[in-house]
DNA sequence: TTGTGTTTTACGACCTCC
DNA sequence: GGAGGTCGTAAAACACAA
């Protein structure tokens, strides 16, 4: 049986250092599991569970210190150190494995969560610069549409009423989903020079709707 | 107390690497 | 094939509200 020096050493330790291995539970007071599982080999090993000699328990502080310093240095754990780890907490090598591959599973978790929460805020962040956008898409074709509006009263003004037909026909409209822009209106050619009412603005310049009306106005008078 | 949720320890099954 | 890894989970220990 291969953990029959290393339970007889912590029985040693636990009997001069009760305080210290509280893991270490003496046999009659093994109490009985409260769910039925397979018999591990270490079980078996020792027989049936009653006649397990230790049941192993919580590591002390000073033990989890230990590993976690040795865990910082190294999340991988060689056969070497661990034997000698597990000589100097006076554990069995089997448990500083243990002990390791708990600890990997913790760490793998604590990363998972911390990526997810990077990721959820930045997706939060998008959200929210979309609903601004959104936003300020409405609110630009609100001042192309006042816009539109006003263009059309001053060619009517121009025009003396006169004339019924529209210079710019109306293509905005604030509850259509297009997005039209300012570039998309185009001159009419058909004659009357008061027809022609839109100017294009320069190439890659960009107006606001009121910077566009005074563009307008200026070139028209 | 006790019921319940969380954390820790331990293990089995399976996989990979040498 | 064996050592050591991950993954999933049982069970004990622990924390804490009711």
């Amino acid at each position: 049986m291969s953990h029959t020096v290393d339970d007889q050493n912590m029985a040693f330790i636990s009997h001069l250092y009760p305080d210290v291995y509280t893991q270490i539970v003496p046999q009659g007071e093994v109490k009985p599991p409260k769910r039925r599982r397979k018999k591990s080999k270490r079980a078996v090993a020792a027989g049936d569970g009653s006649n397990c000699l230790f049941r192993k328990r919580k590591l002390t502080d000073e033990q989890m210190n230990m590993l976690e310093v040795s865990f910082g240095d190294e999340h991988k754990l060689e056969s070497m150190r661990k034997d000698k780890l597990a000589a100097e907490l006076g554990l069995d090598p089997r448990q500083v494995a243990v002990w390791f591959q708990n600890r990997r599973a913790r760490w793998k978790n604590k990363r998972l969560e911390e990526e997810y929460n990077k990721l959820k805020n930045s997706h939060d962040n998008v959200v929210v610069d979309k609903c601004r956008l959104e936003s300020e898409v409405l609110q630009l074709k609100e001042q192309l549409y006042d816009a539109e509006r006003e263009i059309q009263r001053l060619a009517e003004r121009v025009e003396g009423g006169s004339s019924s037909n529209s210079p710019v026909s109306s293509s905005v409209s604030v509850e259509h989903n297009e997005t039209p822009f300012f570039g998309d209106y185009k001159v009419e050619e058909d004659g009357d020079d008061y027809d022609n009412m839109v100017y294009p603005v320069p190439e890659n310049t960009y107006m606001d709707g009121a910077e566009w009306i005074n563009y307008q106005l200026n070139i028209i008078f």
